[in-house]
DNA sequence: GTCTATACAGTGATAGAC
DNA sequence: GTCTATCACTGTATAGAC
């Protein structure tokens, strides 16, 4: 244990510190309204240990951000997902999938992205790769099982797989965004989910699976 | 003439630089990266002008936005409309639909919006208001008179509305959001609404026109 | 209302002792 | 590496002359 201090402690136990103060600043104000003064004192160090980790506050705002873009993976876990049974995995999907894209930190991480893509153009790219694309591609996958088993007609599966992100975001996703999601009359997640698996299978159903209560 | 200019004059010429000259530099730079020195030199006024007219850097910002807002009416026009040629019609609007949330200003305005939307929370219901719920008012109208006319088989217009326009959104405002509409291998506007529409007509549709080539 | 000049706070970044 | 103290600079905002 002795040793395992050591090496954290070589590592930088402070280095943490700083891009976890960063994380919590950033996220929550954007780049403009945090100080390099408010992030070294939230991690408990001062201003010059911050800036023997990190060259300067565009930097440490790049490491905290790439960091999070990484560490987000949402697993859908598809391959669990049985394909006979279509509305039912549709409907776990949908739910999965919603539930990672309007969960804090990736409505924070959305909102920070957007706001910034123009003064840090990397991280437009940097957010797409690890996030969107990679739901995406899962959702293909499961999109393909479905087409080769039969349960689904799908044109085309890729296109099947944006325009059911397509249906499930609606307008929910930017209710989130904008700060209104506790607005009165909205649907709930849970009749999102319901009415996008609907309409994906009436139109692209085949069995007798398509025909819900 | 002479008396317009007078006019003019009265209400503040400046005044409209001003803003103006803030409008370029906000949507261009967001609100933290901007400065009261850019605006004023870029308008043609001293600093102390500037404070003549808006309280602070704050109510400026508010002002440009809440204007920015406004003006961008998006005419869908959908009583012009047949709802007896469905496909043509749900073409028309869909591609109206994308040319308006697509163009510059408007995708500039979303960045910012999301972006401040923590540091100014009245902003994102003004946004809302302004944009997407007249928008789908619109395109809801459309779609009452489609299903009145038994062109579509929709359960429920509002969802059907939504639904209409996240197809057509699918994954193509955020690449444009993100900076990355022109990486290639995407496809293009048309492909987007004419993949919208097929999929919604194989959903809803009812009569022989949803049967395209 | 408009300008020039300036006050004042806060920022990112660094020097030097330990 | 880490701290305290400080730098140079930019930012918002205002005072006073016209």
């Amino acid at each position: 244990m002795e040793g395992s201090e050591r090496i954290e402690a070589a590592l930088g136990g402070k280095a943490e510190s700083i891009l976890a103060a960063a994380k919590r600043a950033f996220l929550a104000n954007g780049f403009g309204a945090v100080s390099m003064d408010t992030i070294a004192r939230d991690a408990g160090v001062s201003k010059a240990t911050v800036y023997a980790h990190f060259a300067g506050k565009e930097e440490l705002f790049g490491a905290v951000i790439g960091r999070e873009c990484e560490r987000r993976f949402d697993d859908l876990s598809v391959s669990e997902l049985d394909p006979r049974t279509v509305r039912i995995s549709l409907t776990t999907l949908g739910r999965r999938f919603l539930d990672f894209i309007l969960s804090p930190d990736e409505i924070a991480l959305h909102r920070i992205i957007l706001g910034e893509v123009t003064r840090f153009p990397a991280l437009g790219e940097v957010f797409w790769r690890a996030g969107p694309e990679r739901n995406l591609a899962q959702i293909q996958a499961f999109m393909r099982t479905a087409a080769t088993s039969g349960s689904l007609a799908l044109p085309d599966t890729r296109v099947a797989a944006e325009q059911f992100v397509g249906l499930l975001r609606s307008k929910v996703q930017l209710l989130y965004l904008l700060r209104l999601e506790s607005e009165p009359g909205q649907p709930t997640i849970g009749e999102v989910v319901e009415n996008a698996v609907d309409t994906f299978i009436r139109a692209f159903g085949r069995s007798s699976a398509s025909q819900g209560s």
